[in-house]
DNA sequence: TCCTAAAATGTAAACGTTTAGATTTTCTTA
DNA sequence: TAAGAAAATCTAAACGTTTACATTTTAGGA
């Protein structure tokens, strides 16, 4: 029986019983050097390794986190799942990661099988935000925290970026410029950071008596295809916007590649600010001004917040953390007016 | 008990034992219409979820596969994983990922965790060619895969890109763009895509009558920051080189970069070749010729050629696939001289 | 040397499934 | 109607741990 040694084979071995086997293997102390050595020692020689489903039928606790997110291929989620695995390996929990391609299908069946492996614990990106689909993980009273969008179904402690902040900032920006005519490609409405991007935008427009355009929103879907088509729609308008703010980093790409191929002159005739940084931001000409998230930090507190919850099973209210996003001004954005000049001395209102 | 029935409860509530419910679970026919539908109203009206861990230490498959990758920030592995995922759940199985950081220490313990969880198989890109850290699962005798990088120390079924061939056909296009001054940014030696990339680079000299020069030659670390360097030790040199190929896609980001800020006129006093596609490349002015490998298809291969070795324990001899690369041939590797000159006259020994 | 307390170790039930073999029920044919 | 075969269902062991409680061993003090 190479390399299937169970914990019988071991206490045969050390001439010991299972029970001391296992205060040895779970270090819990009250076992003498020498037999503790003579187990250590039978382990060795058998090349035993615990069984984590006999342990988890037992002890409930399975050491592990499952994490969900809409679409691995998007820069942000690897990044933030950087930060929980980090966390996690520190705390002694084992991170497990799976997508679901932003299909609320594909998340049940996910979260179904968290359920029955027994995670104690799930971090989500939900690809629904309404969130009735989570009923059963509710039920089975398995701690959660959402990121980056919310679950309005129930109380789930949430990390966030403040959104409408970012968005606001970047506009707000864009207006001090000079600019009046700003466009929006929008992330879905179904989706906090798509809702809140659109408040700031809004927020922005209004606080500086500027009208908003329907003609100057388009709907994207946070995929760069939607990124591209957003841009040749602005581009195809009789009255272009001289600005465009995109709502997420893959809308950028693909709009900054519409851009380009319509020879649409970046930084002179429109002037560009996206959400969430991309490699690319540094490499064009002019480079990207973006509004920036700490992903590594969210990750890292998402981990907290739910290592808090599986550990303490009190019924604290929900919390709801939102980082402050930071600005990234760069040179896509440039002044539509030379300064003092007639036309830039608009104010807020 | 809301929420946390188990098989009995379901038994007792439909009036059967708990061997019937088995099978209804398992569509395993063998069992009267209308027990089935008792059952199965029953398990609706206690929200029965199976135990997995029971599961498995009773029928010992657990359906799940281990991936595990070097760098979860770099964009080919979520894109391989994307491809295990898809036909991992195609096939009704479930993909976990977990990321070594390139540690091989971490790297061990996560493969240890896996086998204590009962993986039917690993599918891993390793940070450690040399193998011997993987005696554990080779002793458990789970299947597993190698992604990108070979596994020395033990047969193990191999996925690769055939990286001579990719690197060679980018190095023979810059010189038959008449380059004679060719810098590499290396890969780790000690990693398949490091050393073979770097033998179709120096392959294509030989072919072609160059000399290898030393000073052309710079060891990265496949880190974006190691490109970076090198791009700038590459500057520093008296007699420059006329063009560069760069390993892979981060050092590719670094180089470029360190290009940008030194100055250095891409495609015009430096031409540039990459291995993998980036996102940035279609953006560069010009943009970069690269060599792109197909990353969904490899994943799907890993995964097809993993469970074809769960089903059939049959020892059959390890199998190694090298998928084709693809030459992007874009902007950023232009003539040195132009057509028909005397010195664009060099021909293949 | 003996007694008592503390430390060390052992026993056995439990966790929740799956499934081999046993038992019961049903159906068909004579 | 009865007998035999097939189908349906049941029983109970097993998988490998953990741990509450029991038992044994050891150590110290009178």
């Amino acid at each position: 029986m190479e390399g299937k040694a169970n914990i019988q084979d071991v206490a045969k071995r050390a001439n010991v019983s299972i029970a001391t086997v296992s205060r040895v293997i779970n270090n819990q102390g009250g076992v003498r050097k020498q037999t503790e050595e003579r187990i250590l020692k039978a382990i060795q020689e058998l090349g035993y390794i615990r069984n984590a489903a006999a342990r988890t039928m037992k002890s409930k606790d399975t050491k592990t986190i499952g994490v969900i997110v809409p679409d691995i291929n998007n820069p942000f989620f690897p990044s933030v799942m950087a930060g929980i695995e980090q966390k996690a390996r520190e705390t002694g929990y084992f991170a497990i990661l799976s997508s679901t391609n932003e299909s609320p299908v594909v998340e049940q069946e996910i979260l179904k099988n968290f359920i029955e492996r027994g995670v104690d614990g799930v971090i989500i990106t939900t690809a629904n935000e309404n969130g009735d689909h989570l009923k059963q993980v509710h039920e089975q009273g398995i701690p959660m925290v959402a990121v980056d969008r919310s679950i309005q179904y129930y109380d789930v402690d949430t990390v966030l970026v403040d959104n409408v902040k970012g968005s606001y900032q970047a506009v707000q920006h864009m207006i001090l410029q000079g600019h009046e005519k700003i466009a929006i490609i929008c992330g879905p409405q179904n989706t906090t950071p798509g809702r809140e991007r659109f408040i700031g935008y809004k927020k922005a427009l209004e606080d500086y008596n500027l009208k908003l355009d329907e003609r100057y929103i388009f709907q994207g879907d946070f995929g760069e295809r939607s990124g591209y088509q957003g841009a040749h729609q602005l581009y195809s308008l009789d009255d272009r916007p001289t600005a465009i703010f995109s709502s997420n980093n893959l809308m950028t790409i693909g709009c900054v590649k519409a851009v380009g191929d319509l020879d649409w002159k970046l930084g002179e005739e429109i002037s560009f600010f996206g959400f969430d940084d991309v490699d690319i931001a540094t490499f064009l000409n002019p480079k990207l001004s973006v509004v920036s998230r700490p992903m590594h930090a969210l990750g890292e507190l998402a981990f907290q917040l739910l290592h808090e919850r599986i550990q303490f099973k009190d019924p604290v209210p929900k919390r709801e953390y939102k980082l402050s996003p930071e600005l990234i001004i760069r040179e896509s954005c440039r002044l539509r007016y030379p300064k003092n000049s007639p036309d830039g001395q608009s104010l807020k209102k």
